[in-house]
DNA sequence: GCCGTATTCCTACCG
DNA sequence: ACCGGTAGGAATACGGCG
């Protein structure tokens, strides 16, 4: 028969009869659901020698032990690099994935052998490795069709008969998306799943199809069971969700344990199972949690499902149901209110799809270059993405993966930051170098396989030497990262010229816009990556020079910018503030790409741009009248909205109106209706992220006596979490005086704190600039004119 | 024990 | 479970004081 051609979306591994297999699920070019059986993948590891080893000698002390090792199938030398050097390594393949680990450790300790390595790799993600196979990308199997003996949900079931071979398409099949959300019940408190039951599951597809299921009483049972037989009518390729990782799903799975329900939600009659990165795994379908992606919007600083709803705009913020987490319960228990709840449940979930339309081509591409698989990526922290990005590349070029060990922590000195020139300047424009660090890896090939430690021998082709720190990187021949970072960098420049010449509403450009995105992230994130005492290719000289070199080429920049007659407002890590000067910056341009060897442009242009005293923070106004907010208190999620809204209104009349008694008296007046309660109490709740558990604080703060008392109502907190508090009047130590904002009422708040500890210092951030101080902005009021 | 100041803790930002 | 540099608020420690 010929070839198939399949979409991957997921893969596992299954053990049958001690014999492993690889299963490929995904779609073909005819949509139908399909899924590849692969049992021609052994696992295996690599046992590396010492240098003066013999490897014949090694496999003989092997062989002496194969009573106690009885399941290795075949064991070859193999030429591989370590660090860059040429090792000789003892492959050893096993009959399954359960002995990989045993032996390993075993053979680890017999003479000749220094080290076993990759034995860390999971098998399915060796077959990923070994096949140069791309989760969400498309590929070519001989195969034969046969018995659908696995009961696989799925139209096709094949045994395959060659390697998949990689099929060069950027389309994606029409795949079925299921979104869902879940409502508690609790008397009390975060629900528990040991005892309290889902009342609600709303769930909405990309077919526009929507279902609610709602318990009656609190007997959930009828829930779960409707949302299964759902799953498995419509049969999702994905199922999206928010926070579902950590929530959702783990509470279905309890509950679903509790009832003695089987849930069925998968295509291969298992049950979902939290994996690697905390994800949870539902076979044959991708599952996705939205969270994941949401932690990278910045602009978004309390990140609930509304709140990215909103800013991405996939919902009518004014048309919503709008509850409290805290009264989801009374909403259930009061039969007028219920229905109130179900719109807000089928709103969230209309939320979450509205998100996933947004998301997931961004998260398939970032998928697809990783080659991690669609529902791992999402998960996987910056630096395992990054890591599993290299261990593929790797792969490719014979280096062998290094284990991931502990390494003690020493800081290093990272970029430097210029002192900006405080006061308004008319007319500035920010020069970066583009993709700075990684830039700096590729020109001295500083990378883990190119380092030369002080005392050894310096290497034929020549040296790198880092300024300041003085660490050695051999010129020749290209190191690991050299290798990886050019190529993304090529792969970027591609993407944006192919999307140059594209129409924006076309379906390709969307695509390639999000690979462009996913190129970016790594990119980005490798020199951060470098400098991780967790990573596995961590070499703390490799991110020290890294910074040096960048610190020695802000400076040489500062410095021809000086010598072109430019000023130096500000600059930070790879960028230089100077004021617009034509002819002059055409000129200081081309002397730093002489002089640096690095490629610097122009950005933006403020006019005018303001600082202050202190770095980091600064606003500008942008030609198309767009204020630009740096690092200042609007740009901060742990100050009020009425802050917040404050010190923009100020810096918007400073910069436009250029008046700054025109910004008091906009100040004077927002204290006025502050005081008069004119000010929403939502502007006034402060945001604060629980970084630890409480019992770990060692002092005081009013975020954590707000978490105390939520905690002492049976609401559940975890690390990360964010608390909403406001100050209440009364004596004694502020945070005494911190409540959950939902449990206080505006009557009870002390509005004098939020006038002298929020909406003060953060309009006179701006305003003392000018040599306004802080009773010039206190209204005079009536008490104080009659006194 | 009180008061003003220095230090530490804590969070969130920039690039 | 990605880096170091930085700002700034609040709590707490500290030093002086008959």
């Amino acid at each position: 028969m010929p070839p198939v051609k399949i979409w991957l979306l997921d893969i596992n591994d299954e053990v049958i009869d001690g014999k492993p297999e690889i299963r490929l699920w995904g779609l073909d070019d005819k949509g139908r659901r399909t899924l590849i059986i692969d049992r021609s993948f052994l696992p295996y590891f690599y046992l590396l020698l010492e240098d003066d080893a013999i490897p014949e000698k090694v496999l003989k002390e092997i062989d002496v032990r194969k009573t106690s090792t009885p399941g290795i199938v075949a064991l070859h030398v193999v030429d591989k690099k370590y660090f860059g050097k040429p090792v000789r390594v003892i492959r050893v393949a096993c009959r399954n994935p359960t002995l990989v680990t045993k032996y390993a450790s075993s053979l680890g300790r017999v003479s000749g052998v220094r080290d076993h390595l990759e034995d860390d790799i999971r098998y399915s993600s060796r077959y990923l490795i070994d096949k140069g196979i791309n989760p969400c990308g498309w590929h070519k199997v001989e195969v034969e069709e046969v018995e659908n003996e696995v009961d696989a949900e799925v139209e096709k079931v094949y045994l395959a008969k060659s390697t998949p071979r990689v099929v060069d398409s950027a389309e994606t099949p029409r795949l079925r998306v299921l979104a869902f959300s879940m409502v508690c019940h609790s008397a009390k408190g975060s629900p528990k799943p040991e005892k309290d039951p889902i009342v609600i599951i709303s769930s909405v597809a990309n077919d526009r199809s929507q279902q609610q299921f709602i318990a009656e009483d609190h007997d959930d049972r009828h829930v779960i069971e409707s949302f299964i037989k759902h799953v498995q009518d419509f049969d999702p390729d994905i199922i999206v969700g928010y926070g579902s990782n950590k929530q959702d799903w783990p509470y279905l799975i309890e509950r679903a344990k509790r009832l003695g329900i089987k849930l069925l939600v998968d295509r291969s009659g298992s049950e979902p199972h939290t994996s690697l990165y905390g994800h949870v795994s539902v076979t044959g379908r991708s599952n996705i949690d939205l969270a994941d992606y949401a932690e990278e919007i910045r602009e978004v600083k309390v990140k609930t499902l509304e709140n990215i709803a909103d800013y991405l705009g996939v919902t009518k913020k004014e048309k919503r149901t709008k509850i409290e987490e805290i009264d989801l319960s009374s909403f259930w228990e009061d039969e007028e209110k219920r229905p109130a709840l179900q719109r807000y449940a089928m709103e969230n979930s209309q939320s979450i799809l509205g998100i996933s339309n947004i998301t997931l081509d961004f998260a398939m591409q970032l998928s697809n270059l990783i080659g991690l698989p669609l529902d791992h990526v999402g998960a996987a922290a910056v630096g395992f993405r990054v890591e599993w990005y290299l261990i593929r590349r790797a792969h490719e070029i014979g280096e062998l993966v290094p284990k991931r060990t502990e390494k003690p922590y020493f800081p290093y000195k990272g970029a430097t930051v210029l002192k900006p020139k405080p006061g308004i300047h008319e007319k500035v424009v920010v020069l970066d170098f583009s993709s700075m660090y990684p830039n700096i890896m590729i020109a001295n090939n500083i990378s883990p396989d190119t380092y030369v430690k002080p005392h050894e021998p310096e290497p034929l082709g020549g040296v790198n030497t880092a300024p300041e720190v003085k660490h050695k990187f051999r010129k020749e021949p290209p190191g690991f990262y050299k290798q990886v970072l050019s190529d993304l960098i090529k792969a970027r420049n591609e993407i944006k010229a192919k999307l140059k010449r594209l129409s924006p509403e076309s379906p390709q450009h969307k695509v390639l816009n999000a690979r462009e995105l996913a190129v970016k992230t790594v990119a980005n994130a490798s020199y951060g990556y470098a400098g991780w005492v967790g990573a596995r290719w961590y070499i703390r000289p490799v991110a020290e020079a890294t910074t040096a070199w960048g610190r020695h080429a802000i400076e040489h920049t500062v410095d021809l910018a000086k010598k072109s007659g430019l000023n130096v407002i500000y600059g930070d890590t790879d960028s230089v503030f100077v004021e617009y000067k034509a002819e002059e910056i055409k000129k200081f341009l081309e002397a730093v790409k002489e002089e640096v060897g690095l490629e610097i442009k122009p950005d933006k242009v403020y006019e005018p741009v303001l600082f202050t005293e202190a770095k980091k923070r600064y606003a500008g106004l942008l030609p198309d009248g767009r204020l630009d907010i740096v690092g200042l208190e609007v740009a901060r999620g742990d100050w009020t909205e009425s802050a917040k809204k404050v010190q923009e209104g100020v810096i918007e009349i400073i910069l436009k109106e250029r008046s700054a008694d025109d910004a008091v008296k906009f100040v004077h007046q927002y204290i006025k209706n502050l005081k008069s309660k004119k000010v929403p109490y939502s502007d006034l709740i402060i945001w604060k992220t629980l970084t630890k558990p409480i019992e770990e604080y060692k002092v005081n703060a009013p975020h954590v006596t707000a978490a105390k008392t939520l905690k002492r109502l049976g609401w559940a907190l975890v690390p990360g979490e964010k608390i909403g508090y406001v100050i209440e009047a009364g004596g004694g130590k502020l945070y005494e005086r911190a409540a959950p904002y939902s449990l206080t009422t505006y009557d009870q708040l002390d509005l004098k704190y939020y006038e002298e500890n929020q909406i003060i210092p953060a309009a006179l951030r701006i305003l003392s600039i000018f040599g306004k101080n802080k009773e010039d902005l206190k209204p005079e009021d009536a008490t104080q004119r009659t006194l």
